[in-house]
DNA sequence: TGACACCTACTAGTCTTTTAGTATTACGTC
DNA sequence: GACGTAATACTAAAAGACTAGTAGGTGTCA
């Protein structure tokens, strides 16, 4: 039986995170690269990452001294089944609601308004090829 | 010192967003309509909510036999700290970047696509118009 | 009036998350 | 080789989340 994917927790997410915008890392990167920046002990990160390489999360080499950790899966494998449950469990199903208050409570600029409206273009045009 | 506003756990999230959809409602009410589809005990659910009442979540009043329940924050108000931190430490603060994911990642009508259009337009216009 | 249905209050066990201390190992340098 | 620096391994405690059982109250209706 493979252990069923319960989601990575608030923590394990920043951790990839960080992985996956800045590429393989130590525990000490890491922890200086936390987003919500708060202040850990070392052993706290330490301890988390090695738990999350335990889960498959995350696999490592090593570098000299240290540890050197990568994510096993994509950013967006793993957030698929992330936002799904989001979806549905907050939002009630609806990608224009979540749109809705992320332009109402986070400061996004003109680059990034384009940006997805681009992608959203590109949506319907791919939506518009695969009619029935 | 008022308690710091931890974030509310999934299932807190899923009650919330119940009462946001549909109104004030009792604990059965909730228990059948909670958005994951789980089975769980009527006592659970009862439980978590007696406790989101003594965190202030969520505010009652009788109704015959039971207590009919609503939440004391809007779901603007209560999704803002959550919107921002999961931006911030999750998708590097970039919004374009989660509307990527949940655009590849969940099935979104036309008309969703359209709606979200014109949120993006109505935000570049209300832009536009403070213009530095 | 007693059986039933439905409700809340109270209690508690288990699991996960977050935290960090202590111990140990490896590396260079003087 | 002893010492300092920095890393990992091991351990574990505190808090939070999730689950649900049991007890007790209230109302209905045959």
């Amino acid at each position: 039986m493979t252990t069923k994917p319960s989601r990575p927790s608030n923590l394990e997410l920043q951790v990839l995170s960080v992985l996956w915008e800045s590429g393989p890392a130590t525990v000490r990167d890491i922890l200086a690269k936390l987003p919500d920046g708060k202040e850990r002990a070392y052993t706290t990160v330490l301890t988390v990452m090695q738990n999350m390489e335990k889960k498959g999360l995350l696999s490592r080499e090593s570098r000299g001294n240290a540890h050197v950790y990568q994510p096993t899966e994509s950013r967006g494998k793993t957030l698929k089944p992330m936002l799904r449950g989001l979806l549905r469990n907050v939002f009630g199903g609806r990608v224009s609601t979540v749109m809705q208050h992320l332009l109402e409570d986070t400061d996004v600029s003109e680059d990034e308004l384009t940006e997805i409206r681009r992608l959203i273009d590109e949506r319907r045009q791919s939506k518009k090829g695969s009619k029935k």
